[in-house]
Formats: C-alpha cells, sequence, structure tokens
DNA sequence: GATGAATGAGTGTTCATTCAT
DNA sequence: CATGAATGAACACTCATTCAT
C-alpha cells in the first residue's frame, strides 16, 4: 500500500490519488484498505511520515559527531542528494505532501525528532561561534531548503546535477551560514 | 472571481477548491464562471499568472540598474517580503500552486520574463566576477528560495518576521552567491 | 441558420448539436437564433419539415401525370436516389430527426401533402388493378422504404451506388408492388 | 438495469434516458450502475447487442435448413413480427439506437454473426439461382428493412397488423427478391 | 482478514433559455 | 435586430466510505 500510495502519487499527482485508485495499484479492494488505514488522510500522512523517517535514517548513516562540523553538515547534504537520486519518487511526494492541505495535520514535533541528531549539530555549532547565531528558521532556510528546490530543478525541469554542481552548492550554504 | 479563488485556496487548500464553491464565493453562478475562464485549470493557472505578474511588478518597484548589485538584490529582497507581508494570501496561493500538478501547464518562459531586470542583474554580477560563477538554478536557489521558506514559516507557523531578522537572512544569502 | 443546424447534426449528431453551437456554427449568438425560431424543438423541426419539403420538390421534378405508373415510379425512384447523393447531408438529418422523439412533433399530414401527387398515382395504380390492392403503410414500405435502407448503406457503411444497383432495386421494388 | 433502460428509452427516447434517470428507474444510484457498466455508452451498447442476440435467437427458433428456401424466410419473417409484437418496446429501442450516434459504437460483425445461419440460406438462394443474385446490401432491404417499416407504422401509427397483412406482406418481400 | 456491492454527495462542465441593453 | 451576460438545472461521472458476508 504504500509503494502504491507513493507510485501513484507521482504518476497522476496528489488530488487525482482516489483511495480506489491506490487500492487498484496496490491489487487490493478498498475495503481491505480501511483495515489498515482510519482513512484517506490517515494513509497520506502515514505515508509521508514513514518517508520522512526513511530520509532522516539515510541522511544519519555514518553519522559520526566527533568530526569538524563543516564536515557533518557536508555528509548530511551529500547523503541527502543522494538519497533524493535513489529515491526521486519519495522525494517528489513529500514535496507534494508539504504543500497539500494535509500538511497541517502532521505531528511537526515528530519528524523534527528524526533530524535531531543533526540539529543538535547545528545548535552546537552556534554555541561554538562556528555558525551565525540566527533563528533557526532562517537556518535550515539556507542549509536544507536550498536543497529541495535544485532538487526540483532536477526532477521537474531539465537541470543536470554533477558531482561538482553539489560541492558548489554544499560550498555556497556553508557561507551563508558560517561566522 | 480572482479574489474569490484566491481566498478560497488559502481557506480550504487547493484540492478542495471545487468550482461550484468558487463561484458560491464570488457569488456567481459556476455556468457564468465559464464563460470568463475556459475551464477550471483555466482559472486557475490564470490567477496564479495573474499573481506572478503582479509579485514582479512590486519587486521591480523602484529598480534603479545603476545601483551597486548588492543594493538592487538587498531593495528586491525586501520589496518581497514586503509584498508578501502585505499579501500573505496571493503568497500562498502561488506556493500551493506551483507544488500542483497545475504547475506543469504554465508556461515556464512568461513567467520568467516578468522578472527579466533582476536576472539581468545577476547575470552582470557573474560577468563582473561579483556573484559566484554557477548555475542559475543553484542561485536562484539561495537568493530566491528561502524568502519562500522564511515566509512559509512566518505564514504557517509561530515564526515572528522583523526587519533585523530579513536584514540578517540577506546578509547570509549574499554570503552564499557573492563571490 | 438552416444550413448550419444540418451541417453540425451530420457532424456531431442530433442529441450533441446544442443551440449554443449551431449558433456559433451560424456565427451569430445563441440570443439571436430565439428572435427567430421560438424554441429549439422548433428549429429541429421546421429544419425537418423544410427538408422535406426540399425533397418533395426534387423528387417531383418533371413529373408528368400521363406516363405509364411504372416509369412516373421510376422517375420518382431515380430523383430520389440522385437527391440524396446530392444532398447526404440533408438526408441524413430527416433519418436521425425521424428515428428522434421529435419527430413524433411534427404534423404528420403536411408531410404528407407534400408528396400527393406521387401518393395519388399509387391510389391511381391500385384502381387500375396495376398495383397491388394492399394497405398503404405496406405498400410504401416496399418502393420508399429501401431507398433509405439502400442509401443509408451507402452513407454508413462501404456500400458503393451504381446506376445499375439503382436500376436493379427499382426492378425489385416494382417487382413486389405491381400485380 | 437492462430493463430499466429499454422502459425509460421507450418513454422519454434516447437522448432524453439520462444515466440517473435510468438509475432512478432501475431503483438505484447512478454510482451502482457504473460497477455494472464501464460508462453511459457501454450501457446503451450492451443493450442493443443484447437485444440484438435475443431477436437473432427468436427468428431461428425451430429453424430447419431441409426446408424450402421460401418457407424458410417465411418462417424467419413470421418469427419476426412475433417477437416485435411480444417486445414493442425491444424492438423500438434497437431502431431508436440504430439511429443514433451511438450506431457508430457497434462491432457490426457480431451481430451479423448472430444472424448467419439466415444470411447463409439466402446465399445459398443465390447459388441456387431461387434468389436474384444482388447486393446483399439491397438484398436485406427488400427482406428485412419493409418489416421494420411496417412495425415502426405498427408501434407509431394507427396501423393494425393481422395476420393476412404480414402474409401479404411476405408475399411482397418474396415477389422482389426471387427470380 | 478480506471484499463485492452499494451509495449520497460531490466533481467539472454544458444545457436551453432569458433579458437588459 | 442583435447580443453579451447570466443562470438554474441537468449532465456523465468519481469520490471516500460503509457493511453484510
Amino acid at each position: 500500500m504504500f509503494e502504491a500510495t507513493v507510485k501513484l502519487v507521482n504518476e497522476i499527482g496528489f488530488a487525482a490519488s482516489s483511495v480506489s485508485k491506490i487500492a487498484g495499484e496496490a491489487g487490493i479492494s478498498p475495503a481491505t484498505l480501511y483495515i489498515y488505514y482510519k482513512n484517506k488522510e490517515d494513509l497520506l500522512v502515514s505515508t509521508y511520515v514513514e518517508i520522512k523517517r526513511n530520509i532522516a535514517g539515510a541522511v544519519h548513516e555514518g553519522f559520526d559527531e566527533t568530526l569538524p562540523i563543516r564536515d557533518i553538515l557536508r555528509r548530511v547534504w551529500f547523503r541527502m542528494f543522494d538519497y533524493i537520486s535513489r529515491h526521486p519518487d519519495y522525494f517528489q511526494y513529500t514535496e507534494q505532501f508539504a504543500h497539500s492541505p494535509y500538511q497541517a495535520l502532521v505531528d511537526k514535533g515528530e519528524i523534527e525528532a528524526f533530524f535531531e541528531p543533526v540539529i543538535r549539530v547545528l545548535r552546537r555549532g552556534i554555541e561554538q561561534k562556528i555558525i551565525k547565531n540566527v533563528d533557526f528558521h532562517i537556518l535550515t532556510a539556507f542549509i536544507f531548503h536550498p536543497i529541495l528546490a535544485i532538487s526540483n530543478a532536477r526532477v521537474c525541469l531539465d537541470f543536470e546535477l554533477t558531482e561538482k554542481n553539489i560541492e558548489t552548492a554544499f560550498a555556497m550554504a556553508w557561507d551563508a551560514v558560517r561566522l
């Protein structure tokens, strides 16, 4: 059901992905779907949270708090791009979801918890005066959001994403946030 | 109809905004709506393009190409935040639209043309070795996208957006793109 | 308006031919159409009656009551095929109309009056014991209806209608009705 | 659903028979109808094909290829009138359908296959020089189409159809096609 | 567990028609 | 005469959801 949901949303869009179609894609009856999920909302939100957990796992792989902060962030940045290139469908799902009305139904705290390690690193960076002491929303707007913007360009438009491009982009992100 | 569309999309979301509901909000019959717009798609896309034109007009107000590039971008940056704070609903509409399947139906060239002056400035900045010579998608990911991320935080969450915050954020954006 | 109605009905069918589309085809406003016709029904029925009058005029061209009855009917038969091959659209309109619910709204007497001369000939043929003395519905079922069936085959299917075919068919019709 | 479709089409005509009305007549929800039929077209075409199969079954009842050709055709002819008098509504449905735009969507081959036995008899009649050697479209225009014309007169107008009338009409049809 | 059958409420869209201008 | 603007009612069709089996 998870896979069917993601696949369909990526093929025909969020709004057009009806319960019956998702059930059809999954090879089950719509009625069966309601055994596992309370309703459509539950299905979509659960799928979103699952992917986010998935992403968090991926970006923290080989996470080593003892490295210099710049290296940690750089690794997270690269892991993120790597994940998106391996799972463009999962990524696109989250992008669509995050801008839909369903977004309001997600427990933001739960999502943030997944990313706790890297957030803690940012906080340490501020304390150690390595990273600019600005509001967290502004910080993430410069080191996480550009990833999404760039990846979206790659998924939707004709933009080619090379290793060098990613390196350059990270350098810019680092320039933005470092003291 | 324009106002009704924006209002409803902001209140109940993109997917739930049916033609009848929009017509109801506008105080007209659904049939009447179809005199002015070819279909739902046309209504939504037209509304989007209209807002984008609107935004482009706002950010270019008092545009002065003779100023230093940093000052030009700073002005655009502030004008953008100003516009969003005056028209959070218009902004939110574009954010929702840009991540919906309708997004694919927009003539990207037309939209880009609206922002031609500022884009030309960026290009000049690269030529004059004031701005990093990187792909345009990457550049915009650092000087325009963070505005959206930050504004979204303001609209959706509890984030307060002060003059000083904006100034700080711009400094970061500039750090990211300047040579 | 007459031409537009016929043309559209032949292109998109009877049911799909809306008043607005007919007006559009005629290059006028739907409102204007209502100046000349009471309503849609009036438009369609009038068009039908007009064509029927047209057909009656055509089949009676060069009508000569003094000829032998077989020759008269043969001439009518050929004139009918000639008309249909010159105006397949008019013919098709009548066929569609005659099997639609609108058919009930036509003054059958008025239509029959158009064909009075040839009907009178049939009646004379019965009196002179040249034609079988059977109910008129049966008679027309054999000398007029086959024309429609054959013409329909030509219009809808791949059937080629040669001079010789028509001659043969008339011989069969005559065999059916003559004493 | 089958019965409801036929009944409604006969009562209010083909064009006015909407899916909701048919569903209403059948005592079910429009949505339910779509479980059994792909769409309106499917419903109408299926109903037509079903009736045609039905008719073919009826006219071939007691079909005996060893009888003289005239007797075979006479039996088919009478069986056809019998069917129509027992199911005037089914017959009327096919007449309306055959002149509607939906007609184009039917697999003509499938329908013809239902009537294969009697068609084979006609072919044999031609080979044995009992029936005129003319195009099949012309042949059927004289032995099958008049049935429809006569029956239509009975259904729509005031024409009374007696056993003697039918016998006379068949004699005429036979006169038309026999050598 | 799983599902076939069902549906009320809704979708986007077109209809025939009116009427002030 | 002609029409632009308007609409209530209907259209074909899909929705998320339920429930007896």
